[in-house]
DNA sequence: CACAAAAACAGAATTGACTCAATTTTAGAA
DNA sequence: TTCTAAAATTGAGTCAATTCTGTTTTTGTG
């Protein structure tokens, strides 16, 4: 399963990606032209076509990764919670929060963002809402865990408090993007005090 | 002010956003060309883009419109709410909701968010913003009114609630119109299911 | 009524994402 | 090794949004 076929089409593969993040970074998604891309790294045109079936793709094959980081990373924070609701959510949050920036920019989450509400059923828009569904679940899991060690009642509606503090989090972090100037502690703090209210709805 | 030139001015943008809303409708975003769109106002092209930036704009001012009226429609509720806060919630989110595919499909909606997301400087972009927050507003008024009415405790922190509420139910209608076979009724359970959490936490 | 400046219009030209038919490369059978 | 079919690559061509430049219309003034 490794022959030479195998072996280049991941070699270019890579290539694509590379050349592609590097361009957006440096010139915005918008200004980093396909035949740009095609020339850093060294595939024709038709060959990024024959990977990617468009621009946007490309953009969520970055995003994917970024986001499989955070969820890794998120994990250990699941596994083992900080002994009170609202430090275990901030912290899961700020998790999330702080990483973003890593590989993407505001301008590419911007744009890989849109993508995937401009075309939910492509390939990018479909993993994409795998991924929001997989944040969620990791929030979902959180407040499960936090039943289990008797932080959160055990009459609480896990699964909506759950929902509910990923769909603000993530209607926040949107308008964060959106804004150049916004910074990421005034983000967490105003996530913070929204989730005060749940907070002290659900804990024990 | 109401020479030849203004009257031909206001005319010639009826008539582009009247061609536009039909041809949307009919062909949808991307199958409506703005040559088409041209045609049947019976202007040029470069004229079209005399009145608006982009083709985006063209799809905002329609959106505009729409919210505009929903908007209108809240204000009853607030002036007026239903005697307990989960029924008062859910006829707000109710008129926001049922309103919300009157002049515009569900792929209008997709695009009009995409490129608000896309775009946060155009012209489209801020004024979606600040339709958002008008909602957002609106359901901060709400919950102010609620609390006046002492139906909801003083000592909650309003404004970070009725964020909150938005967040979460522009989240869920993001999802929603993301998946055309999503339905109405059940995208207001899940919203009323999530409330539930809040409403006990907030009332008295 | 003429005329000059300002505003608006028209549509050909440009630009860049994406397609497709022709060509090249690889795998594997004989 | 040689040959053939399948897979992959290529880049010129297509299509539609947007730009640009010359032309026309409107306005206000003398």
């Amino acid at each position: 399963m490794s022959g030479l076929r195998e072996r280049q089409k991941a070699d270019r593969h890579r290539r694509i990606i590379e050349a592609a993040a590097a361009l957006f970074r440096e010139a915005g998604y918008e200004g980093a032209k396909i035949e740009a891309i095609a020339t850093q790294a060294e595939v024709s045109i038709g060959t990024i076509y024959n990977y990617y079936q468009n621009k946007g793709d490309i953009l969520g094959a970055i995003v994917s990764m970024e986001v499989n980081e955070v969820l890794n990373a998120g994990r250990g924070v699941v596994a083992n919670p900080p002994a009170n609701v609202g430090d275990a959510l901030d912290t899961l949050i700020g998790i999330y929060i702080e990483h973003s920036l890593h590989y993407l920019s505001k301008e590419m989450w911007r744009q890989a963002m849109a993508i995937s509400t401009q075309l939910p059923d492509s390939p990018f828009g479909q993993a994409y809402t795998a991924l929001d569904r997989a944040l969620t679940e990791q929030i979902r899991a959180l407040i499960a865990r936090l039943q289990e060690i008797r932080l959160v009642r055990a009459d609480i509606d896990g699964p909506a408090v759950g929902e509910l503090i990923f769909n603000n989090m993530n209607m926040m972090f949107i308008e964060f993007v959106k804004r150049d100037e916004a910074k990421i502690p005034d983000l967490r703090a105003a996530i913070r005090r929204q989730n005060r209210i749940l907070v002290g709805a659900i804990g024990t």
